[in-house]
DNA sequence: GCGTAAACGGAGGCGGCCTCCATATATTTA
DNA sequence: TAAATATATGGAGGCCGCCTCCGTTTACGC
């Protein structure tokens, strides 16, 4: 790749970033171009679709949860688990705009992105394994169950991080009593 | 209204409510139009944005759900909220292509819709009433809770309403042991 | 430096959004 | 019933964003 293109695309990927982070996912891509500096064609050439863009920038954002999960301290299985949930729901939240296609991503084994999300997932599952040795967890607890509430959660109070918190401990701490 | 408007606003709200089931918000206004056998300059007579042509079929889902509400017979309180939020999960489902324009009037007061919403709000919060007075769930949890987790749970498993009942289980039961 | 493969960018065709107003139709009145 | 009036109609047209195409420009190997 040459150095104007490769120069080129990361400045499109910023961009694109902050213009779906403001205006979602209908962005227009014309001043998404203007802003990075290049013309449409340019745009185009390096991502031929809306598609391509939004999962280019999503990739990013997998990366930085990816190194979060490799920081966490499992010593309580537990609390461990209920920090993954809780930095989940803050990266998602950070993701503004592009929730409903992160939700995609993780539901839709057929996604371009399925593959980062395993990586996600395997963190997921090994915490709750671990969980659910200790008995901190119902067993029948599953790793698609969390992943689903987490990304339904950060959905329905995406600009709330409070109430995101206070939903998780009630899934987590039920609500029968 | 003359006859003919008010039979062309009807016509109107039945393409547009399979148009936005099918293809979403976005559906084109121009199709809908035809589809419904009229000009697109009567369509925008009716509806001056897609926000109000929107919001006009989800009045009408409204109006559905307050009747099921109706229908609620609360023997034990326990269940007749659990049956409740279940029969919100069916509806929301069934309003497909719009459930981020649902969770929008719910949370946000400022919606025309919210005024709807207070009705079917009531209608948790005495149900959640009585299930607090017999003790069945805990003292601390309020109806936008409900409501908030219910939209949370209706998007983000929106074609699978066997997952949508699991889920709702495990926020019931709690997750932790 | 020079040649070439690679990248650039914007003009232009297409389609959807929304407005406007000349025309058509329902309803009222005599 | 027929004229008068109020109301509704619908599609042409301006605008804007999407995406393609291709003539021009530029980086990089020799």
């Amino acid at each position: 790749m040459r150095a104007d293109a490769r120069r080129n695309y990361e400045r499109l990927l910023t961009e694109a970033s902050a213009a779906f982070g403001e205006k979602g996912t209908e962005a227009s891509l014309e001043d998404i171009a203007k802003a990075a500096g290049v013309g449409v064609g340019t745009l185009y050439r390096h991502f031929p679709t809306r598609q391509d863009l939004i999962l280019a920038v999503l990739r990013d954002r997998f990366e930085a949860m990816a190194a979060t999960a490799r920081d966490l301290t499992p010593d309580d299985p537990g609390r461990a688990l209920r920090e993954w949930l809780l930095a989940q729901l803050h990266h998602i939240t950070a993701t503004r705009g592009l929730t409903a296609e992160l939700a995609v991503a993780v539901n839709n084994p057929e996604s371009p992105l399925h593959g980062q999300c395993e990586a996600l997932f395997s963190v997921s599952a090994d915490l709750l394994a671990k969980a659910k040795e200790t008995g901190a967890v119902r067993p029948d607890l599953t790793q698609p169950d969390l992943a689903t509430i987490v990304h339904g959660i950060a959905w329905s109070c995406e600009s709330d991080p409070v109430r995101q918190e206070r939903l998780l401990d009630l899934f987590l701490e039920g609500v029968l009593v």
